[in-house]
DNA sequence: TAATATTTTTAGTTTTGCCTAAAAATTTAA
DNA sequence: TTAAATTTTTAGGCAAAACTAAAAATATTA
């Protein structure tokens, strides 16, 4: 497989946890930064490889053929963010971009040795679960930050949105996994969370509570 | 740069320590395994970057810039060799088909702190240098084993041939970098070598011995 | 339901990196 | 020094992965 058709994978695997109802051109063009006659032409030669299942005008599925083959591109862009944050001294806002390269190294043993090198991690940096060796995912219970009610005080165990600069904003307010977070108050009209952490007051957006995952204690 | 255009600078520079006066087109598509027609279009791309110096005909030459970029590819590659020997448990046997994928990850960022991780290694598992981030090299002495005089004992620091072939029959033999060798008799009609290697004796062929570095104590 | 808007596909190009076959230049050998 | 052999380049093509523009299908809305 080449590198554009592993992306072109991974995309629509991502896609597909949205809508379980096939995945639509535009959808893959918007992710991969493409034009919808590209993505066309690529759905025919995955379709002809047997890693989706394609019929023109009506959205795209992964067969398990391609399922598969797309979870081990995610777990290997994943073990390499660990590697990147436990080893190198990465931070979790520089490492996707280089894990996006890294993830197309083809070679089982490479990924197996580091998976085994890192001591097996179940999460990226991200709080993203890593699929083992086999394509299993361990699935954990969490919340968004914006469902949790006043009072309660729960743990951040992960970020739905992973761009740069959401992730820059969590630094920047000290925000990290494992940081502990209590509400002490929701503004009905615009969806505002007035938070406590570490002993510090922050009044965050809607926006922000929308793309944080917590778990309760 | 591209991968491709990475690979022929590579082979450019490693031929160019043996053939100083210009690389030919052929020596080049041999060692890529291309054709030669092909290696003449390239010239004409790398020349137009000003990654060498190319008049038809005449071979070629890396510039400053050229040796430059090739040295950091180099550098790249044998220092991820030491991390797959030295934390993911590669054998030194198994790690060039890999490192020949993650040579062209660009990162600056990446490969200096996996030199850093590594503890800045000079040399990689072959005892082949690495160069540092200006791109210098640490030479040192060296000879082959064959140039060595009977009743010598010395050690085994490097390879020539980093063929998986060769290195699998050192591993059958335990040859392996910092490995002792006496030299007890030289056969003069075919260049056969008798040596003395943990108090076994063993006869190697001229071709071994032309291919294992070895510095005297 | 018919008209309009949106999405998707097709047709035809481009660029990169490779190929074969043939021509040109250089090197070797008689 | 000329003829033959070898090396290198040119010319013309191909496949992958992108693009634009136009056509076709589907979805929306009046
Ligand atoms: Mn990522
Ligand atoms: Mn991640
Ligand atoms: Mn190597
Ligand atoms: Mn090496």
């Amino acid at each position: 497989m080449t590198t554009s058709e592993e992306n072109y994978l991974k995309v629509i695997y991502h896609l597909s946890n949205l809508s379980p109802k096939g995945v639509n051109t535009n959808a893959i063009a918007g992710m991969l930064d493409t034009k919808a006659s590209s993505v066309t032409d690529m759905l025919k030669k995955l379709s002809d490889k047997e890693l989706v299942d394609y019929q023109k005008y009506q959205g795209v599925f992964l067969t398990e053929k391609g399922k598969l083959n797309a979870k081990m591109i995610v777990r290997n862009h994943r073990l390499w963010e660990v590697f990147l944050v436990e080893k190198l001294g990465f931070a979790w806002d520089e490492v996707h971009e280089v894990a996006e390269e890294l993830e197309h190294i083809r070679s089982e043993k490479l990924i197996n040795q580091l998976d085994k090198f890192l001591n097996y991690p179940s999460f990226d940096p991200h709080g993203d679960p890593i699929p083992n060796a086999k394509g299993e995912i361990q699935n954990i219970d969490k919340q968004l930050l914006s469902e949790i009610d006043v009072n309660k005080t729960i743990t951040c165990i992960g970020v739905k949105d992973t761009s740069v600069d959401f992730l820059q904003y969590l630094n920047k307010q000290q925000i990290s996994l494992g940081t502990k977070i209590k509400v002490l108050e929701k503004e009905a009209f615009d969806g505002t969370i007035k938070i406590e952490i570490n002993s510090s007051i922050l009044v965050i957006s809607d926006k922000i509570a929308n793309n944080l995952y917590v778990k309760t204690h």
